[in-house]
DNA sequence: AAAATCCAATTAAACGATTAAGCATAGATT
DNA sequence: AATCTATGCTTAATCGTTTAATTGGATTTT
């Protein structure tokens, strides 16, 4: 790489200090007092050389970098995959830019993650924290880093967040089941004791509860890093017993794997059972029939969450809590059109 | 933010001066002949201290960041996801941290990105360029700045790339519609001069040709920002036309919103149309009966764009061009399995 | 005894920017 | 004439590392 234009190389072409140089190029001209011929000078040398500022220098200088770290699950997940866009242009609005990484819902990966990412002196993390990293949340917080957990937070930790209102958007889930007569309901989780998920899992529970279908209660826990056979062979399993006629999962990838397995099986949607998915996924749509699900506000997650932490990184105190309102897309596979969204 | 520990902190700590420190954490002792007890005792102290080094600080004086710059058409597309972490677990295991942005295909953006990324002084660029950004990428490498461009490339200039055999994968495509009989084959496309979408797009024309098709070449171009309609409007011309009995997508994303179509339509696959999908998606495992489709090596493309672009940062002066095989996958969209892939 | 070698550390410059403080020179004020 | 003020610039420190050059002793060699 060719050496780059430095500060040094205008002044010395122009015949002055770097500190002139400095104030030019930062707008300071006015409040620094330089002559209008100068400036001219240096701003038409700038050009000329094609300056470009040191973005390193600068930082290691100035003690801020404009650059976000981000770390999700996994940014092949079409669900990060949007959300880190939607990150991606909200931070490069304010002038930031975004360092991201995947953590595979590893506590160590994200770890390391998280301290490659503060030795290049980000600015602000934005976090799905994974099961067990508490403590390094904790120590963030303790650090004083700005840092804004996304989807999921701990209950244990006052921290800033984002999330959706999980335990309504279960919930709601379920009366539309019910409410269409479907009384043998389970539910595909990740095993996991996030909050997210457990809001979900609650949710499930508490609507069975009210509609008094307690003894129904369901719920199949899934291993992350064997999320596809694990949900096959429940799914196996749930469909020869034939004891559920409704079935809620509580993600994107839960809800593609069970629909996998539903196809390879001859059970009829909704006849023989009603589904509910989450996220969203063009899948969704092109099942036969389309799968009714619960979508979350990714946009306004990612723009609410940038906002959030750009507060926190100038200096704002307060912790921030934003639970963000589900939206249910309904259609044939959860039974008929006579469920309302809350 | 508290401010961190420095070598300096450690330096005073342990009373000696910061070059020790340097060259102990950095594990020069023996080549810099620290005695064993003061290099001790700079450890434990780092340790207790958690020192973390600040990469800005080593970065500008080091004049390398260990950082590659991502540029994709958008994360939020399965296909860049995908790539994208395959790119950040590779990096990730040489040391390497990503920076990424989208550019919406955008060459003002993507160029604007380019600029946003070297000020950050990233090592290298990993680039899937945009139409019209010849001149861009011709003043990188002027500028001998490591790039490798994937996915495209411009024949004009002598770059490093890594891209798929395009012109053998619809070439191959289309022989299999003719294979089984099919021969009114029209194709839908980005309207785009990247050699990518060319390549394929002479693929197909080729493989016409030699079909005696010639006649019946029909390529349909959609524009990137309007594709959804586009291409709504397209199919609805193509499918009441019926004068098409085959049908190949140069994308991912065509072939999704083309399957949207479809799916409205009563057209029956393969009866009526046989079909012919690009990069996969869980969609095409959906549709009745599943799409085949063309498949790139997404893990391959880039391992190996990270592999030559740190063997570029490293020095290698040779310019490399990678063309990897498409695989063809093939289920019941395509007709009947007499097709061999070459 | 003088010169050479080795050892284990320190010093200080450098990376490229920002910015507080200082310093001439001019004109204005007393 | 002496003092003050405004103007327009320069100087130099600083951010946290890395690393070439140097230093000052101790030990060995001639």
């Amino acid at each position: 790489m060719a050496k780059k234009v430095s500060l040094k190389d205008i002044a010395n072409k122009v015949g002055v200090s770097t500190a002139l140089v400095s104030y030019v190029l930062n707008g300071l001209e006015k409040e620094k007092r330089v002559s209008p011929e100068i400036a001219e000078k240096i701003l038409s040398a700038a050009k000329e050389l094609k300056y470009q500022p040191n973005q390193i220098a600068r930082s290691l200088r100035k003690g801020t970098t404009n650059t976000i770290g981000l770390i999700v699950a996994d940014i092949s997940n079409p669900f990060f995959g949007q959300l880190a866009r939607v990150i991606e242009d909200e931070a490069a609005r304010h002038n930031y830019t975004v360092i991201f990484g995947s953590s595979d819902e590893d506590c160590s990966k994200s770890s390391a993650m998280m301290e490659t990412l503060l030795n290049r002196q980000v600015d602000g993390l934005l976090i799905t924290p994974t099961e067990g990293c508490s403590e390094q949340i904790q120590s963030l917080i303790k650090r004083d880093i700005p840092v804004v957990l996304i989807d999921r937070y701990f209950p244990d930790i006052s921290t800033n967040h984002v999330v959706l209102d999980n335990y309504k958007a279960t919930w709601n889930a379920v009366n539309c089941f019910t409410s269409k007569g479907y009384n043998k309901i389970n539910m595909i989780v990740y095993k996991s004791s996030l909050v997210h998920m457990q809001e979900r899992i609650r949710g499930y529970r508490e609507a069975m509860k009210e509609n008094g279908l307690a003894n129904e209660i369901l719920v199949k826990e899934v291993r992350y890093n064997h999320a596809k056979s694990d949900v096959i062979k429940i799914m196996d399993d749930l469909l020869t017993e034939k004891k559920m006629n409704a079935l809620l999962f509580a993600t994107n990838a839960l809800s593609i794997y069970g629909l996998y397995a539903i196809r390879e099986s001859n059970v009829k949607v909704p006849e023989d059972l009603a589904v509910i998915g989450f996220d969203g996924h063009e899948v969704f749509d092109f099942f036969q029939p389309p799968i009714s699900y619960i979508k979350q506000p990714l946009e306004e997650m990612g723009k609410e969450s940038v906002k959030i932490l750009l507060g926190q990184i100038k200096g704002m105190k307060k912790t921030v809590h934003a639970e963000l309102k589900h939206q249910f897309i309904e259609t044939a596979s959860s039974g008929q059109k006579i469920y309302k969204n809350a």
